[in-house]
DNA sequence: GGGGGCCATACCGAAACAGCATTGGACGCC
DNA sequence: GGCGTCCAATGCTGTTTCGGTATGGCCCCC
């Protein structure tokens, strides 16, 4: 069964986007440990590293870079999908 | 935050395709409450019902109907990611 | 009116999760 | 070279989430 979960993807473009755990669980009104546990699971579900553990954060690697866009569209299109089915639900049932 | 998961979109395409819970539920592996459960949640998420409840099991309403295109776009989405990280690994580890 | 199919609900034990506290590694400073 | 700092990683614990079992209510068929 999919064990991705749309938690870990959100919190892997976070991470991405920072460069640092630490940020990205603010960002995301989170804690560092869950986050830093969200990666990892990500990275063990996929079977490979998405990110370079540096001195000062976090840098993607060539997976990760991979990942991201995929990541984009995924939460993209979740978006996409409640803002449709609020549209036909207020378009039926609000005339 | 998001509280729509993989899992609910998942047996919410389970339960589209075969109108059914139970047999929806055992195509997943899972049990008829759970899922019955799975789909209530994502209702109550998106503030409105995919299904019409029948005497014979679930129909698609027209909310159902828009949902099930951006849910089976997610999925594919998530796959291929999935797909493109391994592949993007093996291409670097592997040769 | 007993039997079988359907979804919904009550309840419970197990697994997952977030947060706190702490560890461990790498660097800069004095 | 010891010390403070910044980072991610980990041990532990209380709580929440989750799936399974058992059951209920509804309708049709015989």
């Amino acid at each position: 069964m999919r064990r991705v979960s749309l938690t870990h993807i959100q919190s892997f473009v976070a991470v991405a986007e920072e460069c640092n755990v630490g940020r990205a669980a603010r960002r995301l009104h989170l804690t560092q440990p869950p986050l830093t546990r969200h990666i990892q699971a990500l990275e063990d579900e996929l079977g490979a590293p998405l990110f370079e553990r540096t001195r000062t954060g976090m840098r993607l690697l060539p997976t990760g870079e991979a990942f991201l866009l995929h990541a984009r569209r995924i939460l993209a299109e979740v978006d996409a999908a409640m803002l449709t089915v609020r549209d036909v639900a207020g378009t039926r049932s609000g005339g």
